[in-house]
RNA sequence: AGGGGUGUAGCGCAGUCCGGUAGCGCACCUGGUUUGGGACCAGGGGGUCGCAGGUUCGAAUCCUGUCACCCCUACCA
C-alpha cells in the first residue's frame, strides 16, 4: 500500500490530501481510502466535531440564537436513543405525562437552591399579545397584554411537577408516584455548541415521589444504573457511575449522582444524572401524605434525566477522521446496498433485483437497510457519503459478483471491505454487527483505561493532565475550597467521586491532609 | 460575561487596505462520453455582499450601530 501526501497552501490554512493505493492483500481485504474534506481531529478536534454534525446531517445552528435544529438523520439517531430508554423506563415501572412549558415565576423561588441555580439563564414570557406598528406593517408587542405574573419557559420541571403532586398525593397509597415526561427545556446559554450545549434543547426528566428516604436513594440508584447500562449495551460507551461533590451538585438536590465518559479529545463529558432531592421540594411545595400510623410526613423525591448531548457523546466517543461511526443499534440504517450501476439496462435491473431480495431478506433478520438505487451518482461517492454518515455496514453489488454468486461487504469500524457469498447474507450481516459493536465498545474501553490515570501528587497531577488529558484518578481531602483550588489553577473539576473503589490510598494531593476520598478529576465539557 | 476571529450563490473562499457594472472552486441544470473508490468535456442558471443607518455622483469596499456564528477563558446538562 502506498501513501501520497499533497500540501496545499492557501492564504490561510494548510489543506492536507491524502490519497491511499489499495490493492488486496492475502486475505482478500482491503482498506478504504480516507475521506476528503473533514478536518482532522489531531489538527482541530472542535472543528473536527463541527463540520461533522453539519457535514453529516445530523444538525445544524437555527436562525434564532443558541437554537439548533436537528434535521432527519440525527432526529433518527434520538428516536432510537428514546425508544430503547422509554421502554426501559416502562420496564422499571414509570409512565409518561406532560407539564406545561410555562412555569409562574413564584414557583421557581420556592426552592432556595433551586432558584439560585437556574436564576441567571432563564427566558421569561412578559406579555401574551402582538399588535400592529404604527408603522402598519411590522408587529410590537401590546403593552397592554403584559401578564400578571410572568412565565418562566422551563429550564427543568421540579417545580411546576411538585406543584402539581401536592394534589396528586394525600397517603402512602398514592405512592411511589413514578412520572417521566418527555420534554423540550430552556436554559440561556451564552456559548452554545450543537447538541453539546443549546439554549432549548430535548430531554426526558424523571420526577418520582417516595415515601421512604431508603426508596428514594434506591430509585435514584436504580435510574442511574439505567442510564449506565443503556450507555454501555446501546451506546458501546463505557461510563464510571459516581457522585457529584458538592461544587457539582444540581441544584436542589440533596446528593447528584451521575454518569461520566471521557471523549477522545481528553475531555469528560457528563452523560446522564439522577437526584436524590430529599425532601427539599416536598417542603417547598408543600407535599405531604399520611403513612400507615397516620402521620403526616413529607414526600420524599428523585429526578433524573439525558438529554440529546447523548448525541454529543455518541459522536465524540466512537467516529474518526473519516466521519461518524455509529454503534449499530443507534445507526438509522445499519446497512446501505449500493448497486453498482452501468450502462447496461438489463444488467442493472438485475442487479437492483438482487439489491431488493437482499434487502428483504435483512428485513426480515430485523436489520434497518436502505437500498440507493440513484443513478445520478457513481458509487465512490456513494462510497464516501455512507462511511460520512457512518452507516455500520455497506453491501456492494455489481456485474462481476452476479456471476460470481458474490457481494461486497464493507465495514465501517475497521474500514476493511471482503468478497462474500450472497448466501445467508442476513446471518452474515448480523454477525457483523455484533462484531462491530463488540469491536465499538472495546475500542472505546481500552481508550478509556490508557487515558485513565493515577496520579500520587499535585506536581504529576498538572503534567499528567497537560500532556495526556482524560481521567485523572486521585485522592481528594473532601472539602470544597480544595476542589475549588484545584480548578483555578489547572481547569480540571471533579467529575465524580466513583460508586465503586472510593477508598482513598494516601494523602489528599493538594493539601497533604487526610484524604476522604478517591476521586476522578477531568477538564469536562 | 471578557478576549480574539468570521459573515460575499446551497457549501468553501477571493475581492475590502487603495470606492467605479460581483468573481473562483465545488454543488445544481442541459447534452455527450465514462463507470468495481468522491468521473471528464462543452454549454447554462443562481447572489438586495449578515442586517440597519450614514458619507459619496457612485459603497461588498469608508463610518456608526446591530445581529449571528467560530475559537480561547468563565458558567451549565
Amino acid at each position: 500500500m502506498a501513501l501520497i501526501f499533497m500540501i496545499l497552501k492557501t492564504d490561510k490554512s494548510l489543506i492536507f490530501f491524502t490519497f491511499v493505493f489499495c490493492k488486496y492483500n492475502k486475505s482478500h481485504t482491503k482498506i478504504i481510502p480516507m475521506s476528503k474534506g473533514l478536518t482532522k481531529r489531531a489538527d482541530d478536534y472542535s472543528q473536527w466535531y463541527n463540520e461533522l454534525v453539519l457535514k453529516t446531517g445530523l444538525a445544524e445552528h437555527s436562525d434564532v440564537r443558541g437554537c439548533m435544529v436537528i434535521k432527519p438523520y440525527g432526529f433518527a439517531i434520538w428516536e432510537l436513543m428514546k425508544e430503547e430508554l422509554d421502554k426501559r423506563f416502562k420496564e422499571t415501572g414509570h409512565v409518561n405525562a406532560y407539564f406545561p412549558l410555562f412555569i409562574p415565576k413564584s414557583y421557581l423561588s420556592k426552592e432556595a437552591a433551586h432558584v439560585e441555580g437556574f436564576a441567571k439563564e432563564c427566558a421569561v414570557v412578559t406579555h401574551y399579545r402582538l399588535k400592529t406598528a404604527p408603522d402598519g406593517k411590522s408587529v410590537v408587542v401590546d403593552p397592554e397584554a403584559k401578564l400578571e405574573e410572568e412565565l418562566i419557559i422551563r429550564p427543568t420541571s421540579e417545580t411546576i411537577i411538585w406543584n402539581t403532586y401536592r394534589n396528586w398525593i394525600q397517603s402512602y397509597r398514592d405512592l411511589p408516584l413514578l412520572i417521566n415526561q418527555w420534554a423540550n427545556v430552556v436554559r440561556w446559554e451564552i456559548r452554545t455548541r450543537l447538541f453539546l450545549r443549546t439554549a432549548e434543547f430535548l430531554w426526558q426528566e424523571g420526577h418520582t415521589a417516595h415515601s421512604s428516604n431508603t426508596e428514594a436513594i434506591e430509585e435514584a440508584e436504580r435510574m442511574l444504573d439505567v442510564y449506565a447500562e443503556f450507555a454501555e449495551k446501546f451506546m458501546a460507551m463505557p461510563v464510571i457511575k459516581g457522585l457529584k461533590s458538592v461544587n457539582e451538585r444540581f441544584a436542589g438536590a440533596v446528593e447528584t449522582y451521575c454518569i461520566e465518559a471521557l471523549m477522545q479529545d481528553g475531555k469528560a463529558l457528563q452523560a446522564g444524572t439522577s437526584h436524590f432531592l430529599g425532601q427539599n421540594f416536598a417542603k417547598a411545595f408543600d407535599v405531604k401524605f399520611a403513612d400507615k400510623e397516620g402521620n403526616e410526613e413529607y414526600v420524599w423525591a428523585t429526578s433524573w434525566g439525558v438529554s440529546t448531548r447523548l448525541m454529543g457523546a455518541l459522536i465524540m466517543t466512537h467516529s474518526d477522521d473519516e466521519g461518524l461511526v455509529l454503534p449499530p443499534k443507534l445507526a438509522p440504517f445499519q446497512c446501505v446496498i449500493i448497486p453498482f450501476f452501468f450502462k447496461d439496462e438489463e444488467i442493472n435491473s438485475k442487479l437492483m433485483a438482487k439489491a431488493k431480495e437482499i434487502a428483504n431478506e435483512l428485513r426480515q433478520a430485523g436489520i434497518r437497510v436502505q437500498i440507493d438505487d440513484d443513478d445520478t451518482k457513481r458509487p465512490g461517492f456513494k462510497f464516501a457519503e455512507y462511511e460520512l454518515k457512518g452507516y455500520p455496514t455497506r453491501i456492494v453489488i455489481g456485474p462481476r459478483d452476479l456471476e460470481n454468486g458474490t457481494v461486497e461487504i464493507a465495514r465501517r469500524d475497521t474500514k476493511e471491505k471482503s468478497s462474500f457469498s450472497n448466501e445467508n447474507l442476513s446471518e452474515t450481516i448480523s454477525t457483523m454487527l455484533a462484531d462491530i459493536e463488540k469491536e465499538l465498545r472495546n475500542r472505546a474501553l481500552k481508550y478509556r483505561e490508557e487515558n485513565t490515570s493515577v496520579v500520587e501528587s499535585f506536581e504529576e497531577f498538572k503534567q499528567v493532565l497537560e500532556q495526556k488529558g482524560g481521567f485523572l484518578v486521585a485522592n481528594w481531602d473532601g472539602s470544597a475550597e480544595t476542589e475549588e483550588k484545584i480548578k483555578e489553577e489547572t481547569g480540571a473539576t471533579i467529575r465524580c467521586i466513583p460508586l465503586e473503589d472510593n477508598l482513598p490510598s494516601g494523602p489528599c494531593i493538594y493539601t497533604g491532609k487526610e484524604a476522604k476520598h478517591k476521586v476522578v478529576f477531568a477538564r469536562a465539557y
